[in-house]
DNA sequence: TTCGTACGCTGTACAAGGTACGGAGTACGA
DNA sequence: TCGTACTCCGTACCTTGTACAGCGTACGAA
């Protein structure tokens, strides 16, 4: 799998599962041990200190203090888990009301709320959305956040685009950030310990004539920020393009 | 692995390979029965045919017609093989100066040129650069789009912040797309299916009035797209944006 | 001509992952 | 006192990257 995907099992159950719409506790049979809010939990404590990868059914149980095959009695299987995670992550967002103020002050909230949610769960950032989980915490998350967009002018189609839009920047942005931190942990190597180990190869094969341009701003962009990346920095910048260029639609005349 | 990254191998070995700075001919042993360029293009006719997954030493080696540990002869590991897939596809981008032109039109250039990359190689958008692959076609995709924004009186810094956001955007839209095209395939439904087959369980749990602008903007977008989701559409709105982004800090009175 | 050596190629093996299958044990209704 | 419907889980299969060791080849030296 080159990215997680939300929603990638069967429609109904997960459905069921995200709105705990579950059938009436059987009659026959030993009590259950665990609870479906436990697995979950487990999963996502799981995700957060060790990251998505580490998310497997093997150590979710062990965490559980179960065998592997026990967590199939509560979840029908991975794709349905990180369904639950991810709900779940969206319902305890919080959610502070910015009616009244300027426009760009709640787009800019909509953004941090979501940055928030992805430094504290940087896992969430790696799944993809195309199909969303439909449970109650991404309803109430749409709701939210579409309404830091009305009345603004926007019809509703724009409404979703610019949502969209938004929230993907920031998605990109906690990617990028979690990516860089990978690297580092995995290669057990900094930025600047990694540049340090390219550069003197690089000189002997790259012509700096041929490229000035990359040599010169290269060389500025790596001063300024200490040869490592800077993933607030990007966030900063980033934003400030987004309302900028969100502005050009809110502000400009119509009719 | 959530998300696969450049750069994760040797630095000085993938310095090597990717500059083809390698050692002359050994002297003794039979002679090699592939090349280097051959394997990297094996592996890359795999992944744009079958996607980033798809590209296991198993099935490359399978492609070439030799045992998957043959590889290793020509490569160190998996890691390197992604480097140079990616920079090979970067050297092999059209590069059309648009010198002359207005700005708005170089940075869309720049943006489209690597939207047809990813549309061409879609498993290169799964792959995070955060540590780039420094080899000669990403040295030269780099001092062309710096070009782009050359002499529009941006900073050395502003230059780069500013390509990097342009490429986020286009990257983040690929990765939409691929993932879009992955549901589809993998859950053997259409968007559209996928819709229907969720909307009356969802119509039994959801509560409309709760979440009055979820459901309005939602069936709105709904409509406006078929139900499905519109990589173009994203794009296009998407780039806009940007450019109207880019704009407040390139056509803003500088003083 | 005959090796020694260095090298290309490959068969086997291991650990980690999701999960299908089927068996052991448990508790309620009849 | 069962039959039944559960929960829980041991085992097993398949896939992946790649370490290791063995086999065969071809050049330089003797």
């Amino acid at each position: 799998m080159p990215s997680e995907r939300s929603n990638a099992g069967d429609p109904a159950r997960t459905l069921e599962l995200l709105w705990r719409a579950t059938a009436p506790p059987p009659k026959h049979g030993p009590a259950q041990g665990l609870t479906l809010d436990g697995v979950v939990s487990a999963a996502i404590s799981e995700a957060d200190s060790a990251g998505l990868a580490a998310v497997t059914m093997r150590r979710v149980a062990t965490r559980l203090e179960v065998a592997p095959m026990t967590l199939y009695t509560y979840v029908p299987g991975k794709a349905e888990l990180l369904d639950l995670m991810l709900d779940g992550a969206y319902q305890r967002m919080p959610r502070t009301s910015t009616a009244g103020r300027p426009w760009r002050q709640r787009v800019a909230r909509v953004a941090d709320e979501n940055r928030d949610l992805l430094a504290a769960h940087p896992w969430a950032a790696a799944i993809s959305t195309v199909r969303p989980p439909l449970g109650p915490g991404a309803m109430a998350k749409y709701e939210h956040e579409l309404s830091a967009l009305d009345g603004l002018g926007l019809d509703d189609v724009a409404m979703d685009d610019a949502l969209a839009y938004v929230l993907a920047f920031v998605q990109a942005c906690a990617r990028t950030a979690a990516d860089a931190r990978a690297a580092v942990h995995d290669s057990a190597m900094s930025d600047a310990q990694w540049w340090a180990a390219n550069a003197p190869l690089l000189d002997r094969v790259f012509d700096a004539e041929a490229y000035p341009t990359a040599a010169r701003v290269g060389a500025a962009a790596g001063a300024a920020h200490g040869t490592a990346y800077d993933p607030a920095h990007a966030y900063r910048f980033g934003l400030a393009r987004v309302l900028d260029g969100l502005a050009a639609l809110i502000d400009a005349p119509r009719g």
